[in-house]
DNA sequence: GTCTATACGACGATAGAC
DNA sequence: GTCTATCGTCGTATAGAC
């Protein structure tokens, strides 16, 4: 799937309250610039020239604030998107079904925002490379999805007991491996599927109570 | 998920049945060198020269005979793997049954070659870019697919009166997701994930007698 | 039809001046 | 902190030898 999660993964030791230096702020512009770039046209197809340009510094400037490359670009932007949705995913105030609502929630607002969905798709398998720059970074991730899933989905075979053949962490698995799934088909055709409509479906498999959700609006 | 299909996608005018030339088996050459260099290092990794000099030419010796260089190895290296798949998964002597036996053999064979696996997992996302040389393809694949296994599931679900209300086409997507979102997750961490076992499961949940499949052997 | 030689512009990267 | 200059490699293209 798209967004969820981390500060979780990004556990660096807290920054030493510094202040803002010209140098901040430059590194703020090309970060920007490299989110927007990515966002319209994918990781790979973005140069650091682009970038770059678009920042208004010159490709050498660039590699000045970030050695590492667009890689470690990418991971400022990624990093930058996870800290936003790991306040509605992990909201500590929701139950379990409260948990899953935020969930469907999350998979709408990724059918708004297609840029990003895909740059976190083509990632989540350039990725599986022991190499890439983000292979720690989604191998984390996912560790932290299946928990937070197996969490949630344990607590509603519980109440519904008679489904308790379920295993939390193994359905857990196969939701993520759905919402992840279901994105491939929606970027590469995306009038032919409904993901909110096919995430309802499986919950509803599941024996978790959809009233309210089933929409299939497709 | 990664291999069934096509001879269907690329319906070209029957080949003329012509001699073998001794440019045919240059192109032999360069095609297996890049399905080679491409399930070692996936797509974007490997060079036009690459796989030149694995081929035993030169750069330039190799688009004479794909002027559409990567791109067009590429789509070779697919359809060919293609060409295999079809023959199990198209078979017409197989019932709904025996199909989702073959669908659970595939994924048995892809836990034996991540190469290949990982670059469709790769591509069928690159593929999301309606500019990318493989995007027409993976949408004709899926929707190939889709229909496979709607009619698959359709059988399944008439014998099975009890889950009626479930629609074939949809259930398909939600299968076809779950394959391709298990890979991922596969490729990312092995041996956190047992693809089969996952699959049987979701199976199970439709309903499906699985009886004889059902070996939890993570 | 098969292939080599050569060149072009853009890329990621690095060294060093200001 | 930001620049110019330069490197080797990439994908692409063309001219012409065999």
């Amino acid at each position: 799937m798209t967004s969820p999660d981390l500060d979780h993964v990004a556990d660096d030791p807290p920054p030493p309250a510094r202040r803002y230096t010209k140098g901040d702020r430059t590194k703020e512009r090309i970060v920007e610039a490299a989110a927007d770039l990515f966002s319209k046209s994918g990781y790979l197809a973005v140069s650091q020239r682009d970038i770059a340009a678009q920042a208004e510094i010159t490709h050498a400037g660039l590699l000045h604030h970030f050695p590492g490359g667009k890689d470690e670009l990418l991971m400022q932007v990624l990093e930058r998107r996870d800290a936003d949705d790991a306040v509605v995913l992990f909201d500590e105030h929701l139950d379990a079904w409260g948990h899953l609502d935020q969930t469907v929630r999350i998979v709408e607002r990724n059918a708004r925002t297609p840029g990003l969905v895909a740059l976190y798709a083509k990632l989540s398998n350039e990725a599986s490379d022991v190499n890439h720059p983000a292979h720690t970074y989604f191998r984390r991730r996912y560790e932290i999805l299946r928990e937070h899933f197996a969490t949630v989905l344990g607590e509603l075979v519980d109440r519904h007991g008679d489904r308790s053949a379920l295993d939390p962490d193994t359905v857990a698995q196969q939701l993520i491996a759905l919402l992840d799934g279901l994105q491939t088909q929606w970027l590469l055709a995306p009038e032919t599927i409904d993901m909110r409509a096919r995430l309802v479906d499986f919950l509803a498999l599941l024996g978790v109570d959809t009233t309210g959700w089933r929409t299939d609006s497709a």
